[in-house]
DNA sequence: CGGTTAGTTGAGAAAGCTCAACAGATGTGG
DNA sequence: CCACATCTGTTGAGCTTTCTCAACTAACCG
């Protein structure tokens, strides 16, 4: 996890064994016996501490027992392994419970570009609602866990609850949105202004999580960073040395404080 | 237009006087009166030959009827005029019908991105669901028109049709797909393979809208392209050089053939 | 027809990349 | 628990690509 105060199975989880092998590694959930601990997430829509984050605000509480119906698995994903592939057919969307993914789109020449990061509450497998297939690929940066959120369960779902379909136009519109924020920062930023821009929105999304914005862990690499921003690993790391010089962040390797938000946002 | 073969209101179009003043550009169509003429765009989509490009193929007689009363409007927008501007309250997607379009995002410091060009056929507005707002804005290259899909409308439809709910969720998802890939350009490739990928890229669009792939007017400046590239106005213009002097593009001002498409994949 | 805008080309500057050396962290097996 | 190997991150030097600025030409418009 990114931040050292969250309560469901923090660095535990990678030494303790994957309940299923990698080939089948959906986990059922056991809906009744679960109970969510205090503060914690839960295995149910229902009880769980992300919902406020995942699933709109104003669900009734029918709609959230129906959720539950719907949302019925997790699977857990080891550090570097893949919740799906390119061309892997699509059937799922996925929430992020815990830990952290990158998403990447592959050239043909092997080239490969990270068009994101998702931390818990943030959706994944969007992209492969148009063609069944996944275009892109999701890598767990981290020992991580998803809730699996079968598309075509979850599309009759939203048939029946108008605050759902609603939703699921919100989440695929605000990926459009992300994505073309992105392409404004990879078209028309200087270096120095990419990784400002890129230590801002992960702020500003832990933030919104309740952990501190203004400390947090990466646990991506420089060179995933680079990948991310459009630039390579040294360039990444030079930058973080300078904003380091200038007072703007103390990075000490992937621990990151940031300093004078201001400043960072004036670069 | 594109292409020179294409019958509705060619180049008279920017010089005959828009039929509404720029701040009230909504036009009514007479749904009655107005018959397609042969092979051209109807006011209606039930015989509108654009609708392959625009609706699923797969449409039953009853739900094209009934998509008649959910598009009931064409908007004219002049050159240079703006569809929407970020900002904009979203009541409304848009299809190309005829002429194009740039999508601009800005940053508060003026900088822009064009994030996309859109030609007939093609959906707008998508950005605007998540937010009730429109993030970027729409600039039409050339006097066009589109056809309004007021949203509320378009929803309830989406309700009760199946496979137009299921077209919402591919323009959706396709416009994700669709910026990954530009993201992908933007993140790693040369001033020349994106010149080359951009030029690919429209010569498929047109194809599949019947018109040429080697040859064709761009509507844009190369300033505009630049902006959709990542690139200065000055780049663009020496790789267009080079392609020409390497023999595999014929550009003739805004006019382009493409001579090698091969050798331009491979760039 | 003259003024304006768009596009081309050249020369020098700057940002970021490549290659290389090195330092720290992490992990592994003895 | 230490020694070694590996991986990740930092820093420097020189190079490449693209940008900036400028001059010039072509196309377009009133």
């Amino acid at each position: 996890m990114y931040a050292e105060s969250v309560c469901e199975a923090p660095s535990s989880a990678p030494s303790s064994p994957s309940p299923a092998g990698p080939g089948a590694a959906l986990i059922p959930v056991n809906r009744q016996r679960h109970v969510s601990e205090p503060g914690c997430l839960s295995t149910r829509c229902s009880t769980c501490s992300l919902r406020a984050v995942c699933m709109p605000a104003d669900l009734s509480s029918i709609e959230i027992r129906q959720l539950d119906t719907v949302v019925l698995t997790t699977r857990h994903v080891r550090r570097g392994e893949a919740l799906f592939r390119a061309h892997d057919v699509f059937q799922s969307l996925y929430a992020v419970r815990t830990g952290s993914f990158k998403t990447i789109v592959m050239h043909r020449d092997g080239r490969e570009q990270v068009i994101g990061f998702q931390i818990p509450g943030e959706p994944l497998g969007l992209d492969g609602v148009c063609s069944g297939t996944h275009s892109c690929e999701a890598i767990a940066l981290e020992d991580s866990t998803v809730c699996i959120i079968p598309f075509a369960q979850f599309e009759s779902f939203c048939r029946d609850s108008r605050r759902m379909q609603h939703h699921l136009y919100y989440l695929m519109s605000s990926e459009i949105v992300r994505e073309s924020s992105l392409m404004m920062m990879l078209g028309t930023m200087t270096a120095e202004q990419r990784l400002a821009s890129f230590l801002l929105d992960l702020a500003a999304r832990f933030r919104a999580r309740g952990y501190s914005g203004a400390q947090f862990n990466l646990k991506m690499s420089r060179e995933e960073i680079g990948c991310y921003l459009g630039l390579k690993l040294e360039t990444v790391s030079r930058m973080f040395s300078r904003f380091h010089r200038d007072g703007l962040v103390e990075p000490k390797g992937k621990q990151i404080r940031i300093v004078d938000a201001q400043a960072l946002a004036r670069v």
